[in-house]
DNA sequence: ATAACTAGGTAACTTTATGTAACCATAATA
DNA sequence: TATTATGGTTACATAAAGTTACCTAGTTAT
């Protein structure tokens, strides 16, 4: 029985994506319904404006996240979650039920 | 049907201790069996000693790593998931299918 | 008309976190 | 005697995140 002696790389790249501060609970609160930015910056006050938007750039090219420009006045910005993203999120609740009996 | 329009403490928290960088792929590491901090840097490599050993003491503090020093000479460290540790590792692998089918 | 407000940012600057390289103590080995 | 191994620590450099102020365009309050 072999020991692994290396990492996959799709191990190593998922935690890099969820290593990130903040991305965890993003996905987290956007699995309820899709939100707007200011929506989320109130679920998560400590999350500044700054790396929320950096965060949210970098999710949508990891095709987790859609970015959806409402033409409204003012302009709005609508996040949801992609197939990928969903999935995602289905998979954390198993971290989540993790942390409901152990935290 | 309400929406939660606030954050589960343990959810936060569990965010928190898997937001920091290198946390995943340890305790994945570590699933496989106890490893001692050597061990652990080579199969992480990009992962310096100096932040390693910060982690190893948090992930002891909350009680998910075990570290025994086995006084053999040189001395050795060795690491090991506790029961808590073992189950986070255990959700983490859904994580992990997710990154097999989508990364 | 003017001031203040909203949404979703951006820019400049400060503070933390992480990366890098050198070093330590102990004992074993060459 | 010099070198190696282990599991660190220290000092310093760079990258990531936090903070405050500002922006544009339209809206509401005064």
């Amino acid at each position: 029985m072999e020991i692994e002696n290396k990492l996959c790389s799709k191990v190593e790249e998922c935690y890099h994506i969820l290593g990130k501060k903040w991305v965890g609970l993003v996905i987290h609160t956007l699995m309820e319904e899709p939100k707007r930015f200011s929506e989320i910056h109130a679920f998560i006050p400590n999350l500044s404006k700054r790396v929320l938007n950096e965060r949210m750039k970098e999710l949508e090219e990891n095709g987790i996240v859609l970015r959806n420009v409402i033409a409204d006045r003012p302009v709005r910005t609508e996040y949801s979650l992609t197939k990928k993203g969903t999935e995602l999120g289905r998979s954390l609740k198993a971290l989540e039920n993790w942390a409901d009996k152990w935290l």
